[in-house]
Formats: C-alpha cells, structure tokens, sequence
DNA sequence: CACAGGATCGTT
DNA sequence: ACGATCCTGTGT
C-alpha cells in the first residue's frame, strides 16, 4: 500500500479529517484502518491546544504538516494527532477510532485482551493499540518503515457532528460538525452525537 | 510556588 | 458517576 504524501496534509484539518476516514495507519506489524476523526485550529477554534500561544507541548502542532502531534491526557492516555496546514499554523486531526486490520495479537496484548470494537473505538486506546507515546511527536508520516500512514478505500457512507469532550469550549465552536466517521461500521465511540453527511 | 482541570478509560 | 494520574497554564 502507497504512503500517503506530505503534500495530503498540508490543508485545512476539516477537509484533511474527512480524507482521512478509510486510509491506515500502520506501526509495525499493527495495521487500523481509520472510521473516526476530529479537526482542531487555530484561530477561531477555542478548543484547540493552540488557543495559549505556541508552547514545547503543543510545538508540532504548529509544524510543518504530515507529522504526529502526540499528548498525554489525563495524565494517562497517549492522544495521536496528524498535523496539517503549513508550518506556523496550528492545525491537525485527532484519530479517534479504527477497524483492525492486521497485527491482532500485538494489538489484544496491549490492550489487555479486549475484544469487538471495544479494542479501538476511542482516542487513548488507538494510541496504546499502536504502541506510541509523546516521544512520537514531531516524526514524520510519511517515511516508510517507521509510523505511517496509508492509502485506502473511503467509506461509503460519512457521518459528522460535534466533537467529543468539547463542552468547556461553550461557544458557537462547540456545535461544528468537525467530528467525521464512517457510516459503514460500528468501530466508532460515541455514535449517538452523528448524522449522514454527503462527501 | 500552589493549584485546578483536561480532545479519556474502565469500573462501580 | 467516579477515580486514576501528570503536565500545563494561570495566579499569587
């Protein structure tokens, strides 16, 4: 499968969001396929980690695109972003949930022997499910052989509505649609807040 | 220097 | 509904 390109990511995280929905993520022998997303950017975007200014957590955010934005949450669970639009600007797409597509036992392993969709649908678990930490911020995603991210058929039906988790942000932010999945399954957390969207 | 709270998850 | 767990941003 084809490496997606540098040039893919440099655009604006809502268009890049719903692009992403159906590409892959691979790390080794672990390979998920991609049904859920969010868009975040500043300014305008009073959710986004950018909202304080440039600082050395969220740094990649404001990167050159086609890089990994990763942060702790909670104190506890590994959040993996894409970075888009051009260095300077701070932008990028958290992915949510994923179908398994290859590497099942690494995967059930470090996800402690979950099964169903459970094992991946939610930011933190895609994160343990693949093996990376903070550490991944900054890498490229688009060499091959380490994280990447790659080709695939695009759902056939798309979802949208709020983001997750957003509600501190009580602005008019908070009802864009800039959470998109894949209407074709149910590797998607929190399907109660979507609707059908067209492409 | 202290402290509040978060793009979550799993259990109660 | 709640606790885990830790770093950042903000205020004194």
């Amino acid at each position: 499968m084809g490496v997606l390109p540098r040039s893919f990511y440099a655009r604006d995280p809502v268009v890049v969001a719903r692009d992403l929905l159906g590409k892959n993520v691979r790390h080794g022998a672990v390979v998920l396929r991609i049904t859920e997303v969010e868009a975040y950017r500043w300014p305008g975007d009073t959710a986004c980690h950018a909202r304080s200014g440039r600082t050395k957590r969220n740094d990649a955010l404001w990167g050159p695109p086609g890089r990994a934005y990763v942060y702790l949450c909670y104190g506890l669970h590994h959040m993996l972003n894409v970075v888009t639009m051009d260095e300077g600007v701070a932008a990028a797409v958290l992915i949510r949930s994923c179908e398994l597509i290859d590497g099942r036992s690494v995967v059930r392993r470090r996800r402690g022997g979950v099964e169903g969709p459970s094992l991946l649908t939610g930011p933190g678990k895609i994160a343990q499910a693949l093996g990376i930490d903070v550490s991944f911020s900054h890498r490229p995603l688009y060499r091959q052989g380490g994280l990447v991210l790659e080709h695939g058929p695009p759902p056939e039906r798309m979802l949208a509505g709020p983001r997750v988790g957003i509600d501190y942000a009580l602005d008019e932010h908070r009802v864009l649609p800039w959470r998109f999945a894949s209407g074709d399954t149910k590797w998607v957390s929190h399907p109660a807040g979507l609707a059908p969207v067209q492409f």
